[in-house]
DNA sequence: GATGAATGAGTGTTCATTCAT
DNA sequence: TATGAATGAACACTCATTCAT
């Protein structure tokens, strides 16, 4: 900071300052995925992020503040990641579209399981904070439209069931990504079976793409 | 205890106790259920109690053992009603078996929507207290052999593949019937469908059946 | 109780009422000796006795009576100590007469530290329950005219200074036979000498007598 | 802090934590002295504080910290006295440099009630603490040093006997200076005398001083 | 804009004691 | 006389938040 005149002050700033805000919203985003909005502590957070504690309430304003900007930015992520997924998938056929966006899916819980817990804590919650998640309803519409647009071209190709909702469809495949992510560790305790281990998640990830195109193949 | 008065004095203080005991144990099973075990107040789960907060910490100990009471008494009902289900399956084909056990599950979800929040708290905590809730060994292991029971048969009439193991199924099942409870309300918010109400509940649930058949189906 | 016919019903409860009081002191005593007034549980007491919390205060009261009553005992024991030694002193000389002493005092501190413990901790209380303690003039009293005649037989010898006050003797006595005891612990961190070893304790016997000697000796 | 503008902001605020801290360890040493660890209260403590309770957590974090902050300021204190009194005995003859240094010892317990009181309660919790005190192995090397340094000077000068152990007489002379006050209020009771009056100490004062003097003079 | 110090309100927990039988 | 169950009051401690600089 002191050794650049090229950038202005006000830049320098601006820049350490998203910086510093990416820094305190990532380790928000494991916290508050760890232990909920009441069991994550303010403390903690500033404590490990490389600021202060007083910064986190210069920036975000309070907890519950903070929290909602982590499930913002959680939610920013996946859509983006949706998107980016959405555009490579035009050439496929509609069950090879529709499986691709199925591992899309998969993948992404799999792989975030801080955005899983963060949507379970959100549910407790009664989802009284996602309401105020900007650009929601941009990400819901496309979701859905992507899948009308496989459905319609699976049931023109003749190889999709005609009724099928896209909803419901969206509803069937979350339910199945979701819930190996969300119950990993009651299901290990229940049935022995590590849904977080590398082989389990490959054999589980086919089975969901076989389920849901059983159900819509006709 | 209305009815006997042949019940010595102590015998009525017991029941008493079990009333006090099972009291307490339904508003903290609301309470653990609507705010995680930190978000709780064993203040306010006595308040709501008809005994007071003295009276908690005589019967359980402290705020962590009440709340491992109250996910082993969640357990316990589960497990009592999946004993009842089972009892009545005896006479069915086994798709008509299968069905009527997804649809118990898919009730069971469905209309015990704290069991659902417990769970998901259990898990946000790592499943850390599930580990000490006693008889769940029994009740896993009766689940599964059911449910191969069910397979087996299907198997046998030829109306089933033979390749579906049953902890995935029951895998299955459940992501299904979990999810539309579990996260009623960020799904409410994303797509404007409330999955607590009657009418969506009632297509779900033929739904659910639809899809879990349809993949077992040969 | 039930067998016994010969003994009253009431003869067999008092022995019983003693039995049961004198194992609730004992446990006291190590507990108050080993906690302070503050630091003692009344149900850890309760647990350790043979007998129930309720009996406790059946017999006692509550927590401050049950410690006077440990206090009460602990002077009516060594009075009696020093009853029985008082006795066994007719026919030594003056100095050896003064030696016995310190030593029957030296030892009754070093055997039964609780009895300092105790001590201890009524002055931190300011000796505010040892004056409801009945008996102890008479012990005082007791003590003082045997150091007297002591002393009396010492200067009649010709063998002790004439201006040593009995109080001043036992003051002295007591402190260095007290220290040991009460600082024991300290005294191990300062210095790294157990004063409860036993080698430590014969060779610090010696010198203390031999202190108190040096001085009364003209 | 009212002579000082030179001072920065920071040292400003850091003495004026200092103050608080100081008052925090004054009251709770008070307290703690008369109470015991168990008996005192963090809330009356902190009520006599120019602060409030939570700042007695910020400062020190917890009741046991405090505590241990008391007993090592009191062992700082008592230590920078001993220096003090140390460096003004040099010209002095063996004799008066021990009655010197006994006096010495002995006004500081006269006139410190309330360190003799932690001493004691250190050893009713079995020293636990006091361990963790730092700087006490050096100010113990150093009293036994400095008697020992006395004890030399004696024997060359031909006053003293040679065979006495620093450490045996470091412990009488505590040994007689720590009574009067330890057992002050016992020692009320059963014999009438005020070891805290005036006239009694100065008695004791002399007489302690001829106590050890007696028994080291050859 | 940035920060170490401070804090009111609450939070889980424990205690000596009493009640109902 | 004897006791398991119950309890109000206090207790140590924590939290999100704000103040002074």
């Amino acid at each position: 900071m002191l050794l650049t005149r090229v950038k202005t002050s006000s830049d320098v700033r601006s820049s350490d300052a998203d910086e510093t805000r990416n820094n305190i919203l990532e380790i928000a985003a494991r916290e508050f995925a760890d232990k909920g909005l009441a069991g994550a502590r303010i403390d903690e957070i500033a404590e490990k992020t490389r600021s202060s504690k007083r910064i986190v309430y210069y920036y975000f304003g309070g907890k519950e503040e903070l929290y909602r900007a982590v499930l913002e930015r959680a939610y920013a992520q996946i859509r983006s990641r949706e998107e980016d997924a959405a555009a490579s998938q035009g050439v496929l056929s509609a069950p090879d579209a529709l499986r691709a966006q199925i591992e899309q899916t998969f993948d992404y819980h799999a792989s975030n399981p801080d955005f899983v817990r963060l949507v379970m804590n959100e549910n407790i919650h009664h989802g009284e904070h996602i309401g105020h998640v900007p650009g929601l309803k941009e990400r819901n519409r496309s979701i859905i439209a992507q899948l009308q647009a496989i459905i319609d071209k699976g049931v023109a190709e003749g190889a999709f069931r005609s009724d099928i909702d896209p909803v419901d469809l969206h509803m069937s495949i979350t339910a199945l990504c979701f819930y190996n992510v969300s119950n990993r560790y009651t299901f290990k305790v229940n049935f022995g079976v590590d849904m977080g281990a590398a082989k389990a998640l490959k054999k589980r990830r086919e089975q969901v793409a076989e389920i849901i195109l059983a159900w819509i193949k006709r």
